[in-house]
RNA sequence: GCCCUUGUAGCUUAAUGGAUAAAGCAGGACUCUUCUAAGGUCUUGAUGGGGGUUCGAUUCCCUCCGGGGGCACCA
């Protein structure tokens, strides 16, 4: 809807002035808004308010007939403008035809990699790679929506040294005490997690498991000992199967995996054939940042191990080796913020183009109200755990009228289980920390993903009963004000899902649905659909609650959540 | 100490340099013989302090104060 406003202003202002049309908070300031005047009165140094007249005067004389209701210029230079009724019923008109409204073909052609998740075999998923998974997979789809071929990837850490600290643990416990073919999953993660934590503490505590750590670190790469060969091709066979059970219930599906194992052997390479680079110091290889306004990182240690640097030179030259990426995107926690600039320096200066082409877009940290988890200490919430948790909680609020069967009462839970967490963490801006407290981030009512559900189970609720009623959707009908600024609501999501796109913030759209789902209730609440005497305006009003929900449904989809029918 | 980042209502969050700062939760008042009350309606309440740039600053710059992260062989 916007760039049809804007083609009409174009050709009153100059090029090269930024045109932007925005939906002003107040109603009373129009259905679209334009504050182009006012940059022009400053740079022909007139008054704002004469400039913004003429222009409103302009418009109304060439925008297509009855496409304004209205156009006004107003203090201090607003140019204000009302859609006619006639425009919104066309265009919802539209929007009710197009099975993919919102999609774009802006990236057409185009091969994207995102890589997220991320998580590091032998230690659990905990809330953070909830965060990075549900960040990730949303960038993925506003890609996707925007035409272009989506990979997604995702980089385990099967290498390491929280792998040495992990296997140390595991060889703490006799043989008859680990986990066997029997037994779970979970008892197997819950195994590795205890290890993980015995061997992290003994790391910082004792010198000599430090050192024997360390040593079984370097026979992990070198693949030396047998016995712990086998430890560790158990564990990380159990990791990746667990966190495969997790994805699953995410909703999302990988197209490559990449291991630190591999990464680490194509580092060490690109180290070695770059060493002009690079500089010796203390027996390790290092990036002397200084020089760009960074700080120097370690690539190869003094052991002649790749470190996360090196790891992540090779893993993006292999990148843009196995697929004809026209960008890459790396979504992490921003803690690792700084070893990306110096990293993207030294890329830069190896592989310029695919340095040019990368981008890592961090997000903030899930922190606990008592503060930083850590897995060392064991205060870390599990995905899995947080999101049963949150179903045994939602089991009381299921309402009785939605008349579901047992099994589609818990896949209804799973739904929102999930919708509950990844709003809560799409609804803000990525790159902010979340406090999360389980009873006030997981809210089930107000802004929430439960709401966003409910709002489309309650307008699938009225198609159903409908039955056989013919939809009708030509929308001349449509008048009351409930109606039709619900339809105005409808017509912003194209734009809305541009914007999330161009600016990597799913919260933008997290936050219009809301706002959608807000005017649908209203709606709802108004307005006695299937009560009304007249027939056609019974079929119009179907119309416009299909569209309505088929746009809850496409948003909620690339929010990465799912929209139940019944709740 | 240096670098990055952040400070909006009691709480959790919105707001491409624009208009009367927008929501949700919590608090107060209403609302189910009507399509799902996880809903709707009304209501109380905020830009950390001080400077500056600008016609206009939550947004940009400086400074002070308070959070968070990082500062070579972990990721």
């Amino acid at each position: 809807m916007k760039d049809s406003i804007i083609s009409i202003l174009k050709p009153f202002v100059p090029d090269g002035t930024p045109v932007d049309v925005s939906v002003p908070e107040q109603g009373s300031f129009g259905h679209y808004s334009t504050n182009v005047a006012m940059r022009l009165a400053n740079a022909e140094k007139k008054a704002p308010l004469v400039v913004a007249d003429d222009l409103a005067g302009k418009i109304m004389k060439s925008a297509p007939a009855d496409f304004f209701e209205k156009v006004e210029a107003v203090a201090p230079g607003f140019v204000n403008f009302w859609l006619s009724k006639k425009t919104i019923q066309e265009e919802l008109q539209k929007a009710s035809r197009n099975e993919h409204y919102g999609a774009s073909e802006s990236m057409k052609g185009k091969t994207v990699m995102v890589e997220f998740t991320d998580p590091n075999p032998f230690k659990l998923l905990h809330i953070g790679h909830l965060m990075s998974n549900t960040i990730g997979e949303s960038i993925s789809r506003l890609y996707e929506t925007s035409g272009a071929n989506v990979i997604r990837a995702n980089y385990q850490g099967d290498v390491g040294l929280h792998v040495a600290k992990a296997i140390w643990g595991m060889e703490q416990t006799s043989k008859e005490n680990m986990p066997g073919e029997e037994d779970s999953l979970a008892a197997k993660m819950e195994f590795l997690g205890k290890a993980y934590a015995l061997g992290s503490s003994a790391y910082e505590n004792q010198p000599e498991t430090k050192a024997a750590i360390i040593e079984i670190n370097e026979k992990i790469y070198a693949r030396s000992d047998s016995r712990i060969n086998e430890l560790y091709d158990a564990g990380r066979a159990w990791s990746l199967a667990y966190f495969e059970t997790v994805y699953k219930r995410l909703g999302t599906k990988f197209n490559h995996y990449f291991f630190e194992s591999e990464a680490g052997k194509d580092g060490l390479e690109v180290v070695h054939s770059h060493l002009e680079i690079f500089k010796e110091s203390d027996g390790a290889i290092v990036f002397q940042g200084e020089q760009y306004g960074l700080h120097t990182r370690v690539f190869i240690n003094s052991k002649g191990l790749p470190t996360y640097e090196a790891k992540e030179l090779g893993l993006n030259k292999k990148k843009f080796e196995l697929y004809p990426l026209d960008f890459s995107v790396i979504v992490t926690g921003n803690e690792i913020i700084d070893y990306f600039k110096v990293l993207l320096k030294a890329m830069e200066l190896i592989f310029p183009d695919v340095a040019k082409k990368t981008l890592h877009l961090s997000h903030g940290m899930l922190r606990l109200p008592s503060g930083k988890m850590s897995s060392r200490t064991g205060d870390v919430i599990t995905a899995e755990s947080l999101l049963d948790q949150v179903g045994i909680k939602l089991k009381e609020y299921m309402s009785d009228k939605a008349d579901l069967s047992e099994q589609e009462k818990n896949e209804v839970i799973e739904s929102i289980s999930v919708g509950a967490i990844k709003y809560s963490i799409l609804r803000q801006n990525p790159g902010q920390d979340i406090i999360f407290d389980f009873d006030t981030s997981l809210s089930f009512d107000g802004d929430s993903g439960p709401y966003l559900q409910y709002t489309y189970a309650r307008l699938r609720s009225i198609l159903r009963k409908a039955g056989d009623v013919k939809m009708k959707s030509d929308f001349e009908l449509l008048e009351d004000e409930a109606e039709l600024a619900l339809a105005r609501k409808i017509l912003e999501f194209p734009d809305m899902v541009a914007q999330a796109q161009a600016r990597y913030a799913p919260s933008a759209l997290a936050t219009y649905l809301h706002r959608l789902a807000s005017a649908a209730n209203h709606f709802y609440e108004t307005t006695p659909i299937l009560a009304d005497e007249n027939k056609e305006r019974i079929a119009v009003r179907l119309a416009l609650v299909e569209t309505t929900a088929r746009v809850l449904k496409i948003g909620l989809w690339i929010l990465g959540m799912s929209a139940p029918e019944k709740i």
